[in-house]
DNA sequence: GTCTATACGAAGATAGAC
DNA sequence: GTCTATCTTCGTATAGAC
């Protein structure tokens, strides 16, 4: 038994993994309950605004600990990084999960946070970027880019069941970047 | 009074229409006759499998429908088609509105006939930028790629808001495209 | 912090009348 | 082809005891 509870954070991060299973609708207080065994009694004590709250902090949760991920100096490096963590979430989940943030938006759930969340990524990105020589705007464009390119091919590699549309796009971005950043 | 009733139709093409607005899970039967006015007493009758064939035939009209925009000849003209579409998309449903084959695959529903959906987009895609010039393998790579930005991208613009992201997508796909397919 | 009980609505699906 | 129940399950949320 824990000296005090920590029910509530195996929520939030149970939530996290919820939405990037099944997705946002199917997200519901039962099952990030079954899923974190947390006690039902407790949810509206721990989370007065209820699931939206709950969704919520998933969502910041997921996007912070991406941001975090991308907070690193060498371009080629973070990319690296942020490829090789997508692939583990897809093969670990046998490419049934994806990416939280795009969960809540198909849904049209919390699109504030989410769009905080993309946001954050393009600026840590792009900040890389132009520390190796891309011009501001461009380092933006691209950087907006690489992510777009990646949340798509995550979508397509849950499809086919093959990790081959992130290979394909990891290939292209390397190629891209390799000619565009200063050595 | 329609001669026949064109009930099915209409349910078959609001249940595609409510994929893209409220994701997967969200497109419930009450949510599809509601948009499309059908009578509740039939639902049965036209779709015996239930909501899963609703789904179904929804994802296949839309699969279809992307992929005879596709199937041109210009890889460029195509690729402009297809940007087109999205913008269009995007901007008429105020940002609400994405991909109904990504609804479908962040939520687990119809795996099979979402991989049938991209598989065709990026056969077609592939084909065009062969026929002009590019290598084979090159070609399933470069058009997977495309797919996976322009999906990406779109998601972000929903997050987002703005069309910014799509541009981004355009502008460097046009340069690489630019750069790779024979004159 | 956690429990049980309960209210209430929405969902998918079926049965039988018309 | 369409109607009106009706069943069952699941969803969010609240109340009050412990």
């Amino acid at each position: 038994m824990p000296r005090r509870s920590d029910a509530r954070e195996r929520m939030v991060r149970s939530a996290a993994e919820l939405l990037r299973e099944h997705g946002a609708s199917a997200t519901s207080i039962d099952l990030v309950l079954a899923h974190s065994g947390a006690p039902r009694g407790s949810v509206y004590h721990h989370f007065p605004g209820g699931r939206t709250q709950l969704i919520e902090e998933a969502v910041a949760l997921s996007g912070d600990f991406i941001a975090d991920l991308i907070d690193a100096a060498e371009p080629l490096a973070v990319i690296d990084k942020f490829f090789a963590l997508w692939r583990r979430w897809l093969v670990d989940s046998d490419f049934r999960a994806g990416c939280p943030i795009v969960s809540v938006t198909v849904a049209n759930e919390t699109p504030r946070l989410a769009a905080d969340a993309f946001g954050r990524w393009t600026d840590g990105l792009a900040a890389s970027f132009a520390e190796h020589g891309v011009p501001a705007a461009r380092a933006r464009r691209l950087a907006t880019f690489v992510i777009a390119a990646v949340e798509g091919a995550v979508v397509m590699c849950r499809a086919e069941r093959s990790l081959a549309p992130l290979e394909a796009a990891a290939g292209e971005i390397n190629e891209l970047l390799t000619h565009t950043l200063r050595k």
